[in-house]
DNA sequence: ACCTGAACACCGTTCAAGT
DNA sequence: ACCTGAACACCGTTCAAGT
């Protein structure tokens, strides 16, 4: 057994190199139309074969997994960062922030990661993985030190942001309110004491 | 003067026939696709030719504004009501609750109609505009009786709700939550008291 | 006055043929 | 082992030709 089954074989250089550049334009692309970008305009503009994009890409989830991977690490270890060295409360708030503005970055992207909830097959669901647990643990941390009311869980903090996120997505008009009904949303999580 | 410019007139048989036929079968096929179902199909099940669909229908938010115009007036006629006869607070949640489920009645719907808040040309912000206008007016009143913060407008409820509706169209698996994460969200709109 | 469907310019996805 | 692009089955939208 010197060779592990899942070892990752050695790419062909050619194809190597394909695979860079057709995730260097989709970025662009991306950018440019959203999540709902045209497949075909990228490898266009990639100059590859349509088909190469496909092998590389299976399903435009792939691909906006590889462009979202290294995002979703940063917001997993900063929730682990800021589980060590912020206040509860604190915490929880200062990485929804960072959270909203990365589901946001790119048109149409807070609705395929919110979509990948429900979606266990696609690639963006096991992306979002470690990241989504590591606000969960920071939630939970939060309704430990009673800031945050009990009867919400990790999966319902997701999608409320998500969907902060989203409003500004379909109403350029409110994407400057965006803040503030973030925090209004947030308001809503503190615990709810009988004061009739 | 005994025929006003603006007066409807008179439309030739057929054309009245292909517009209810039309709408008819485009309820049905929306209600199956959703908001972006393909109009193709709708034509084809409608048994008329492309064209004639796009000459009633000129886009895809005249369809749809036909198809939800009765729902709005509804909305709007309720607002109006619940103005009179129930306290502010109340009022508002009622209508909010009666909102939310409009708005969501198809899928896509929730996009369409907040998209729609930024796009003054499409025929589908007019036919909101009375609804909204109503239940600004209960936000209006539920602010003045000091039941609601003061610091958001009926442009931002109507986000925040519509938002909510859209996290079920997005993930089915936490549609079951939407009532509870509508009462959160409702919960983020109590005045905010400097209880430190 | 209204209806029709072909025509145009796009998609996503697959796969036989090439190197 | 990988790349290519034609082929297929769809779209939305327009518009000349018909009645």
């Amino acid at each position: 057994m010197t060779t592990d089954s899942a070892a990752p074989r050695a790419q062909r250089a050619d194809a190597q190199r394909n695979y860079q550049r057709i995730l260097d334009i989709a970025r662009i692309v991306v950018a440019e139309q959203g999540t709902e970008a045209s497949l075909r305009d990228v490898a266009r503009r990639a100059e590859v074969g349509l088909g190469t994009l496909y092998r590389h890409f299976p399903t435009r989830d792939a691909l906006l997994e590889a462009l979202m991977r290294e995002g979703f690490e940063r917001l997993a270890a900063r929730a682990a960062a800021l589980g060590e060295s912020a206040p509860p409360l604190a915490a929880l708030r200062e990485w929804l922030a960072d959270f909203a503005v990365g589901s946001a970055r790119y048109r149409g992207l807070s609705g395929s990661i919110l979509a990948t909830l429900s979606d266990e097959e696609s690639p963006l669901h096991a992306a979002c993985l470690a990241m989504r647990e590591g606000g969960a643990r920071l939630l939970a941390r939060a309704q430990a030190s009673g800031d945050i009311r009990d009867d919400i869980d990790g999966t319902d903090l997701f999608a409320l942001v998500t969907a902060v996120g989203w409003i500004a997505d379909q109403a350029p008009a409110i994407a400057r309110r965006q803040e503030h009904l973030l925090s209004v949303v947030l308001d809503g999580l503190a615990p709810r004491n009988a004061v009739a």
